[in-house]
Formats: structure tokens, C-alpha cells, sequence
DNA sequence: AAAAACAAGGTGGCTAATCCAATTAGAAAA
DNA sequence: TTTTCTAATTGGATTAGCCACCTTGTTTTT
């Protein structure tokens, strides 16, 4: 006995398996208007409708562009989607939080090198302005949390790396999604003046241009973050 | 003047953002059943067509997933979809190549080090299956390339983190695509001995749990790696 | 000659009617 | 009790038809 296909392929599954293949191949480019969806009916021998769900497929993925009047085409690279799909964050369960922090810590130590590198002058005004901020909100956890947010929003873009800014991007809206109820407990408590402290140290490592302080700064930051959350979370 | 609507938005869109937004919401868990397209439509008051473009579209994504004759369920979270979207590969530009370069750089890196923390012995095994299989390629670009990639595949399995898997999975996936002509060029030369060593190193500080050293030694070992990759492709 | 208005054709957006195919659940038969 | 049959439900898919939007070319007006 054996048993294979159970799973019939649906027809807009094909269409747009198909119309992902030449786009690998090079048939399809970016820029490239594809045949009406009368004509791809008629080409793949199917129904608008089934063409249609392929393309709506397709257009969620942000592959192609849908315009009325005008026709379907191959959208162009935009950096802004390299990143992960923040829907997952919904369904995520309390376990999965913890690998997820440590891919943040990752990244975020890597970006904290990444800037120490690569940043331009104007990049470390965003950095003093967010830590000022910081200062300014002693205490008020609502003000606190958005400095800190800011400051490492301003940290990786001082990478100046396009692809990592939208990944870290799209993991912190993941973390937030993911852990809605739990934010605001750190700036509140008492811990506000080391974490001030801690960004300094990053800032001034970054600065100084000094890739491993940075490296190392941002790591031992984040260790402490990470151990206020996991007693929290109980993880 | 002032221009405002310009985009209307199509129904398929609409629908597809309320379901969203009651999954965001806890309106709808994982494992719910939604209702059948047909009273869908009639909830909305709109064809059955519109609602199924819009579940086409959250299946792409994959929230969904629809059963014949069954009906309509919200996915459970499962980890391989924290990837980043392969098809992203296809369009990029070389310059785009140096930005995920250092993603990769990042996260490997990072993988060393949560790998020496968190590896069981088990692993260990699968690292030097991939080291033996180095030595024995010595020369042959093919089989040395392959060991190569599977070193860095057992590296990231040793974090047991499915996230941070299923991530650099995906970024290694994409950098495949999009440097396809530029591959074997590493294992081809002379260089072959001190790749070989350099693996070994990675190797021992993960044996010896030693978190930094891991960190080290692949940040040299990629280090090394870009640099005949820049000079190569002139980035 | 230039600009504006109009008309026609093509395209995506959407509905409604109709059927097919898979699944489930309940009734009927063994 | 077990099996078989039947009906209802649901997603899959086609088709015909209409609307909304855009482009293009033509005609009319200025």
C-alpha cells in the first residue's frame, strides 16, 4: 500500500506556483505587465476566478501590483520587504517569546557593531537626542520606554544597512505584538538609572568607533533586559 | 487643494484587514473555524468571490488554510514561517548583495555563540561529520562547498532555537539565489586548508562551550570569507 | 495649431447563478 | 452494533454579465 497525492492541488495553487516559477527563471522581471486575467484564463484554460485568486495570492506575498484599469505587474525589490511577517506575532505562545529574544539579542548586538562602523556623524545626534530623552523621562515609564525605543531605532539605522534595519524593524513589532501586556516594567521600577547608564556606555562605544565595546556593551545590556523578562514572563 | 482618497480600497482588501484585525484582537484563535465563505458573504454583503480572494490572499500568508468540504480554520503558529520571502531573491541587485552579506554575518555569528551556550552532545557529532567531509573534499570545489554549507547548517541546529533555524535558513536560501553564478570559488583555490582550519576552531570553541571564542573565531572566519567575496564581486 | 471633450476598447473589481468535489453527520439497513 | 446509504454543508471552480477605471485615439472646440 502506498498512498501519495491526497492532497489534490488546488487550481489557483498551480496558477500561482506557475506564474513564481518563471518569475525564478527570468521570463517574468520586475516591471513586467502580465497578460489580463481574461487572457491567462484562457491560456491556463480556467476560470477568471481562479486566475484571480492566484493573483490576490500573489499580491498579498507582494509580488505583483494589481492596478484597475491598466493590467497586473511584477512589483520591484523593495527592501522594505525583507522582513518577517509580522501576522505570525498573533499566534504566538509565551515559549515562543524566548527564541525569539535571543534572535533580537542577536541581531541587536550585531547592529551596535554594525553602527560603530558605519555611522556618520549626523547618526550620533539621533543617538544623544534619544538618550536625552531618556534622561528628561526619569521615572515615567510611558516616556522612558519610547526613548529607549527611539535609541535603538536610531542605533540600527546608523548601520546604514537597509535589509537590517526593516528585519529589526519587523522583530520588535513582532515582540510587541507578542508581548503586549508585558511592556512598561522596566522603566517604571527602579532600574532606570542603569539602563540610562548602560545606553551611555553603548553611545560612547559607538562613538569612539570602538567595534567590540559596542559589541560587548549592547551584549551585557541586553542580558539584563533579558533577565528582568524572563523572571517576569517566568519563561 | 487637498487630495486625500485617491486609492479605494478594493473589497477583497477590506475583508482581508477585518480578519486581521480580529485576529489581532482575540476574536479569532488559532484552530477557530471561521464561517463558511458562503455566510461570510452574507455578513459582509458582498459576492462570494470577494470573500474568497480575500481568503485566498490570508492563505498565501499563512493564517489560513482551507479544507473542502470541511471549512475554513486559522492556522496554529508554526515556526518555519519565521523565514524571510525567498522570491525577494530573484530581484535583488548586486549592491543589495553587501547588506545581506552582513545579515548573514550577524547572524551566523551569533549562532556560534548561542551554539557553544546551548549545543547537547549530539551536535557535536553532526559538526564533525561536516569537518571530516571537508578534509576529504580537499581540492574538489563541489563536495568542499557542500561540507561547508552543512557545517554552518549543524551550527545553527546546535542553538536549538527554531526561530533563529528557520531565519538563517532563509537568509542562506536567498543568498544562494542571488549570487547563483558566484558560487565554488572559495573551495576551489588554495584557500581550502585555512578554511579548514578555521571550521576547526569554530568547532573547538563550541566544544569548550566557550561563548566568546565561538563569537571570535567566526567573525574572523567570515571576515576572511567576505573579503574574497568583495574582491570577487567588486562590491 | 493647440487644447479640450468625447468615444471606444481593454482591464481589473465584483456579483450572482450554477455545478462539482470532498467531508461530515445522521438515517437506514445489515 | 456495525456497515452502508443519503442528505446537507462547505470549499473549488466556471460562466455570464455588469461596473469602475484607465488609456488611447478621434473629434470638436478654442
Amino acid at each position: 500500500m502506498d498512498f501519495k497525492p491526497v492532497r489534490a492541488k488546488k487550481i489557483y495553487e498551480q496558477v500561482a506556483d506557475v506564474l513564481l516559477e518563471s518569475l525564478k527563471n527570468g521570463e517574468l522581471k520586475p516591471g513586467d505587465k502580465l497578460d489580463s486575467v481574461e487572457h491567462l484564463a484562457k491560456s491556463f484554460n480556467v476560470g477568471r476566478s481562479a486566475i484571480r485568486e492566484a493573483l490576490s495570492a500573489l499580491r498579498a506575498m507582494g509580488i505583483l501590483e494589481m492596478r484597475q484599469g491598466e493590467g497586473t505587474y511584477v512589483k520591484a525589490f523593495d527592501v522594505s520587504r525583507f522582513s518577517l511577517p509580522v501576522s505570525v506575532a498573533f499566534l504566538m505562545k509565551r515559549e515562543d517569546v524566548k527564541d525569539l529574544l535571543e534572535v533580537r539579542h542577536i541581531l541587536e548586538v550585531g547592529a551596535a557593531a554594525s553602527a560603530a562602523v558605519h555611522h556618520r556623524e549626523e547618526d550620533l545626534e539621533a543617538l544623544e537626542a534619544a538618550l536625552s530623552a531618556m534622561e528628561k523621562a526619569k521615572g515615567d515609564g510611558e516616556l522612558g520606554e519610547q526613548a529607549d525605543l527611539d535609541f535603538h531605532v536610531a542605533l540600527v539605522h546608523a548601520t546604514h544597512n537597509a535589509m537590517l534595519i526593516h528585519l529589526m524593524q519587523s522583530v520588535s513589532e513582532i515582540m510587541v505584538q507578542a508581548m503586549r501586556e508585558t511592556r512598561k516594567l522596566l522603566h517604571t521600577k527602579e532600574g532606570t538609572e542603569r539602563l540610562l547608564e548602560e545606553h551611555r556606555q553603548i553611545f560612547t562605544a559607538i562613538a569612539e568607533r570602538d567595534e567590540m565595546k559596542a559589541r560587548q556593551m549592547m551584549y551585557e545590556h541586553l542580558r539584563n533586559v533579558e533577565q528582568s523578562l524572563v523572571d517576569y514572563l517566568d519563561i
